[in-house]
DNA sequence: CCAATAGATCGACAAACGTCAATATAGTTC
DNA sequence: GAACTATATTGACGTTTGTCGATCTATTGG
């Protein structure tokens, strides 16, 4: 049952040479908050609704129904991805439309690579 | 400031077809909770330090006085890496190791796309 | 101006989360 | 076995989050 490599209690023998270049605290809670607005799923199929138009733009009439629920909750997740930049919000008349921002979720994903 | 398009309050007028193929409630379900993981600070930087390492392995004894957290809480943050799939977690005697799951991150990162 | 409508905000509530001190567990050395 | 050490678990706490009903705001049509 003993390990393959000689174990002893020195501490020196755990630590290996860190290169501590762990993300920044500011950096770590920007790219925090804008996983956290991907962090609910019913956040990712309002995103997945307006990623499957055709024109990448989907009135917020037609996002309240298939969510199954209420409108003021698909409105307040709405603002979360709007306030985290991935999507544009832009009201016509009585109607509000979104739009995904490419570039944002591009940067998102970059991130993990 | 009148809207390009001419608006009526007509309910078919705003609601354009749409093609429903949002996630579904499962896909939307595992993939929000593997972005939850992401969603905190401190477990950014810990990925973020493993990440930073030669080998991509690291010590648990290293990650916790640089993350300035507890040891509980870096333990407790730890496992919702691996919980999520991220992180493998290998023990070698009294020390754990962390190695990160790049498949896993990968897949993460192609729903960005 | 008035009635009607789409969407946002407010207030309240339960559930989930991050945190730490205290304690438990598993592994090593003697 | 006894002492020691690295990590995990437990229990408690304050905070944040998701949700909805009720209400408010902005815009349209008459």
């Amino acid at each position: 049952m003993a390990a393959a490599t000689k174990i002893t209690l020195d501490p020196l023998a755990c630590c290996s040479p860190v290169r501590s270049d762990m993300l920044d605290e500011a950096q770590a809670a920007l790219l925090a908050s804008s996983f956290a607005a991907l962090a609910d799923p019913i956040r990712l199929r309002l995103l997945s609704h307006i990623a499957a138009t055709g024109g990448n733009e989907v009135c917020a009439c037609d996002l309240v129904e298939p969510s199954g629920r209420s409108q003021p909750t698909v409105s307040h997740h709405m603002k979360i991805l709007v306030d985290a930049g991935l999507v544009e919000r832009e009201k016509r008349g009585l109607w509000v439309w979104y739009r995904l921002v490419p570039s944002r979720l591009d940067a998102l994903r970059s991130v993990l690579g």
